[in-house]
DNA sequence: TTGAAAGCGGTACCAG
DNA sequence: CTGGTACCGCTTTCAA
């Protein structure tokens, strides 16, 4: 006996409801439980075989899909790890990172969700990932503050991870310092010889996280050495770099750290247009490590930096989540070595 | 009178409970509805000045932060737009299309998410989107057949638009066929007399997707011209392109389009160390229109690619949104220029 | 102006 | 082995 669903639901104009778990009970003739029971495996109770297959057979039929908000509202939990969108593209080395950690976070079975809330800032952003109640939150680039997190763990979320700078109070941390990198740069340009440094600052915006750290490390690496840095602010386009080249020798620089391979070869080309040798009367260095910078003339110096592996991070969450009490870890993870080609 | 929280919550061992709107309730002594409608806002019921701001300074005090998934399961709806993250490190064309298009969604007051699906395929995809209940979905790249399209919508999806080479049953579509991509370049290549034609087709996984149209538009542009195109397999790598570069005069062809502006850069210079000249001997022509093609000597020629706002696809959610009923749209929004300079 | 109560879709306990 | 039922947190009539 098949009863014939409650809801109306005439062939007229209004779309065919969603079915829910009770559409499927009434379908095969059971109870909602059941319908619950055999669709999860549920090991402690025994179901027959040929109601399993009932069931089974109506969810099939009416296309049913188990409804994730009332899933986890009742279980109480979700295992959603939340991400914020980056708001600005992201380069190779960056991507590859998040796509090794979604892949990671994925096999341990998490769901992971990068949400994009382009509008919002601080705290505003933390309260609009609460509402969502994910078990895990990663924040990369230091969007978030010590009341973040709070409202962030008051929501229960049980393992918040900054991927920033420098550690925030209450939340775990992958401390990537881009100081080092700086440093990296300007210990080599000093030990090759170098004394007046330009150090190029991206004008694109969403940038300063890392540029003012590797400005910070050079400059840390030339302390009371006699050498001095300039600063080179530098939009991402030829023209300006062409402006910055013609009054290059005004400026009287020896060497260059270009933030990163990008920059560098568009200044480095810029450079060469005006008759500037390199590496003999300008030495440039970028960073990242990319592989255009082999692929240029002389062939670039440059930085390169070592992410930590999506999977140790992956691990840490995991970690955290089964056991939320414990004292926030910080690892500073970002390792920057150089890599002496031509350029420099 | 404020009563006591029933919640025993002893300060011991046990995290303190999630504060939910009966919290809050109980803190400033009204009812939960009372509650809902002063932090909604609500127009229709005027509730005293002195009760609200008791609510407001309950629910400050508590850090109460709604439950999206109870909302949403109240309201029957959500306004959640859900994309697959890409699992393949992403161009910055792409990049800044899908920043765009999550910054006009989230204007027009949406909920963008980008959903890490690492291990699924297909329908498997289409069914775990769907246990979220996303008021649309937007899939790049063919992930998503006709059935993907009847669960999605089955599930209450209101908007199902594929941004694929080619239209999907049942969904609404920004057809971006790199096909003429493809025609461009071998068109322009035809045009300045080349007539041996090589295709540099890379070996990362992802990206059949984009170098199989774009083939495909080279074979068709040379059609009955007695001119004939060869695939070349090139891994994004140094010494793949060297040895491609060691085979070259053995291949007799002269003119190669290098699927984008990177693997053009990674050709050429092989082809440069080699001796190869350019475009003499061989014309290059990339695609997308890179800034890093500029710098390059000779000056890489190249197929601009044009890809539509992301206001436009916005929009195009959002109306259908509001009138799920319309028939599906299929928008041709992929416009392929070719951008002569030196390398051809 | 405020409160009581129903119900959204699932899950899991307890009876039968 | 299966059904009844309470409940997760929130919104929204309906009454008072």
């Amino acid at each position: 006996m098949v009863e014939i669903p409650e809801r109306p639901d005439p062939a007229s104009s209004a779309p065919p409801a969603v079915p829910t778990s009770a559409d499927v009970a009434r379908l095969a003739g059971v109870s909602r439980a059941t319908v619950s029971y055999v669709l999860n495996n549920a090991g402690a109770v025994r179901i027959s075989e040929p109601t399993r297959r009932r069931v089974r057979a109506a969810a099939e039929e009416l296309g049913y899909v188990p409804h994730a908000a009332a899933r986890s509202l009742r279980a109480g939990h979700s295992r959603m790890v939340l991400m914020p969108a980056p708001n600005v593209p992201v380069g190779p080395l960056y991507g590859q990172f998040i796509n090794e950690l979604q892949w990671a976070l994925s096999r341990l079975d998490y769901t992971v969700v990068q949400y994009a809330g382009m509008g919002l800032h601080g705290d505003e952003a933390a309260r609009a990932w609460a509402e969502l109640r994910p078990v895990a939150v990663i924040v990369p680039g230091g969007g978030l503050g010590p009341t973040g997190v709070r409202i962030l763990k008051r929501s229960g979320t049980r393992a918040v991870v900054t991927l920033g700078p420098e550690r925030v109070e209450g939340a775990h941390a992958l401390v990537m310092d881009h100081y080092g990198v700086g440093h990296g740069a300007g210990a080599h340009l000093l030990a090759r010889g170098r004394r007046r440094i330009g150090v190029v600052i991206p004008q694109e915006p969403g940038l300063e996280y890392f540029s003012r750290p590797r400005l910070e490390g050079v400059r840390c690496a030339l302390e009371d050495t006699g050498a001095a840095v300039t600063e080179l602010p530098l939009a991402y386009e030829e023209e300006a770099a062409a402006r910055i080249a013609r009054r290059w020798r005004s400026l009287g620089l020896d060497a260059v750290f270009a933030y990163n391979d990008e920059y560098a070869m568009l200044l480095m080309r810029a450079l060469q247009d005006d008759g500037v040798m390199i590496p003999e009367e300008t030495a440039v260095i970028g960073a990242d490590d990319l592989l255009l910078g082999r692929l240029l003339r002389p062939r670039l110096s440059t930085v390169h930096i070592e992410l930590p592996s999506g999977r140790f991070l992956a691990e840490l969450v995991d970690r955290v989540v089964r056991d939320p009490g414990g004292v926030p870890e910080a690892h500073k993870v970002l390792g920057a070595r150089v890599v002496h080609r031509e350029s420099s």
